[in-house]
RNA sequence: GGCCCGUUCGUCUAGGGGUUAGGACGCAAGAUUUUCAUUCUUGUAGCAGGGGUUCGAAUCCCCUACGGGCUACCA
């Protein structure tokens, strides 16, 4: 078993969009293929024919594109242990359901949803649970209690029936769950007897995962905790089928809580805090609504990466920022925490941050070329990229750049109120007046002339610089940001400059 | 309710018998920037509680509390 190729897999529902803890848990998989040179694989598991979403397995399979997770292997990649959708692979389920059923392991049952429905109400109204399994499958209407003969009769009649693991009584199973350790379950006590051919002819979760993962050749289920729980089950099938020699190890991922509050992270958070939960824009095909994505928030895929290895892993040493192709080299699933993790929004605008300062310039600004189309504003290259050079360190995203820098194109339409009570006196206007002039004496329109020029005016009248400056600044700009106001008059251009001081002299007043 | 998993600063985490319990985010203060932001420096704050074991527990064991997950013909 130790020598077998590594393999291991991703295996969403495409209920929905994919969430970031689902990312992770993908992540994780990569990270755990690359560091052992195995193969990571995309399977979709869309045994539920109800719960299918139009356009959720082409978002999935987008958002590991734009993460840059891509499997070897997958829906519309091929591979030599296809198809890789399950309702594709719906005949191959049926004969393992009959081996279980010929080997004694499974029972045909043919209790309708609604008989179900009805125990599990009478047992609710004395303040009890109904399972279906040992201590109640000898009363229900199943293989286990009927004659082969009436079984017969009714699957021959075309009866509705199902297909259930009959768990064995009272059995300890014990499993070394990869970043757990040691956990046991006991059957009686806590395991029923799960469906695993549903009566639409299709398998349940369990069957399905538990046969494609033995085809497939996987050698490690990595997964999220709330699977937990059925890890006993799938250990018992895997004995049932005679697997056990090949079958994979499993690690159960600590989930992803809410950032404030009880229980995990869920689309709701993302709304009411203002950050985002999916990887990538998703609108509700029914309902139309928008669900808000990392790469529209203006996130870096590498950022995304880096924040969300950093949930649940650490590398056991201070380092913060890891490249994709690092964190596949440093990996491993015992440096994988047990406890749930708080989702921080805070931390994760950091490391956007990080990396748009890392990033050039000139690629900053071809990011922010598509933003000043949108707002209709037209400026050579050069200027943008001096304006983006300027503004960058003010910046954590592509979509701050234009909040830093809009004065740079759009002269200001409105003064900051709280400035101009603090900075704007009475002999203001004829102070700037002064300083327009000296602006329209300046040779060469550049930073370190003009500022030569004002200074050297500066100290001539002996006026403070503050005084003068910091109105200068409002006219210019609209406000008291920006970088030097030196600069910004350079890349504002010798007229506006004194245009700019003159506007806001008339509006000011 | 039952079963299972977990618990180190507000948050993410390091630390696995002897540590001034380390780092990061956040927050606060100072420096620099004649603005704002950046940057830098410093500070802030933690082993859930109780019992053991031990010369010595954040570290090992038990109990309690709290948190989380599961408990479908959903994954």
């Amino acid at each position: 078993m130790s020598e077998r190729k590594v393999r291991v897999r991703f295996a969403p529902s495409p209920t929905g969009p994919l969430h970031m803890g689902g990312v992770r848990t993908a992540l994780f998989n990569y990270l755990f293929a690359k560091k052992h040179g195995g193969d990571f694989i995309l399977r979709i598991e869309d045994t539920d024919q109800n719960r299918y979403v139009p356009g959720a397995e082409e978002y999935i399979i987008e958002s590991l594109t734009w993460c840059g997770l891509n499997p070897v292997e997958g829906p519309g990649i091929g591979g030599n242990f296809g198809p890789y959708r399950q309702s594709e692979r719906k005949e191959i389920y049926k004969k393992y359901a009959d081996q279980l059923i010929e080997s004694g392991w499974a029972y045909y049952a043919f209790d309708t949803p609604e008989e179900i429905e009805t125990l599990r109400k009478e047992a609710e109204a004395i303040k009890e649970t109904f399972s279906y399994g040992i201590g109640t499958r000898e009363q229900l209407n199943n293989s286990l209690k009927l004659s082969a003969k009436e079984v017969e009769d009714k699957i021959a009649g075309g009866q509705a029936y199902v297909i259930r693991f009959k768990m064995p009584e009272d059995t300890d199973v014990t499993e070394e769950d990869l970043i757990r350790g040691s956990v046991t379950f006991n059957t009686t006590k806590s395991l029923d007897d799960k469906v695993l051919f549903k009566s639409d002819g299709m398998p349940t979760y369990h069957l399905a995962n538990v046969v494609d993962d033995h085809l497939m050749e996987i050698t490690h289920v990595i997964r999220g905790e709330e699977w937990l729980p059925s890890m006993p089950l799938h250990v018992l099938l895997y004995k049932a089928f005679g697997w056990e020699d090949t079958r994979p190890r499993f690690a159960h991922l600590p989930l992803i809580l809410k950032p404030v509050g009880k229980g995990k992270l869920s689309k709701r958070d993302g709304d009411k805090m203002g950050f985002p939960v999916f990887p990538l824009l998703w609108t509700d095909p029914e309902t139309g609504d928008i669900s808000r994505g990392y790469r529209e928030d203006g996130y870096f895929p590498e950022a995304f990466i880096n924040l969300l290895a950093l949930l649940g892993w650490s590398p056991g040493n201070d380092q913060e920022f890891f490249s994709i192709e690092e964190l596949s080299g440093l990996f491993s699933l015992d440096r994988v925490v047990k406890s749930g993790s708080r989702f921080d929004p805070e931390k994760a605008k950091w490391f956007n941050k990080h990396y748009f300062q890392q990033k050039e310039a000139q690629e900053l600004a071809q990011l922010f070329k598509p933003v000043l189309e949108k707002k209709g504003v037209a400026a050579s290259d050069e200027k943008i990229l001096a304006v983006v050079s300027e503004v960058k360190e003010r910046c954590e995203f592509v979509t701050d750049i234009w909040e830093q820098s809009s004065y740079f194109f759009l002269a200001p339409e409105s003064y900051d109120e709280k400035t101009i009570s603090k900075r704007w006196k009475e002999d203001t206007p004829e102070k700037l007046l002064a300083i327009a002039d000296v602006f329209a004496s300046v040779s060469e329109w550049k930073a370190d002339v003009i500022k030569e020029a004002f200074s050297a005016f500066m100290n001539e009248k002996e006026w403070g610089f503050g005084v003068v400056m910091n109105p200068l600044r409002l006219c210019l700009v609209g406000g008291n940001m920006g970088p030097d106001l030196f600069v910004i008059c350079e890349l504002l251009g010798q007229e506006e400059s004194i245009d700019r001081i003159k506007t806001a002299i008339e509006k000011i007043g």
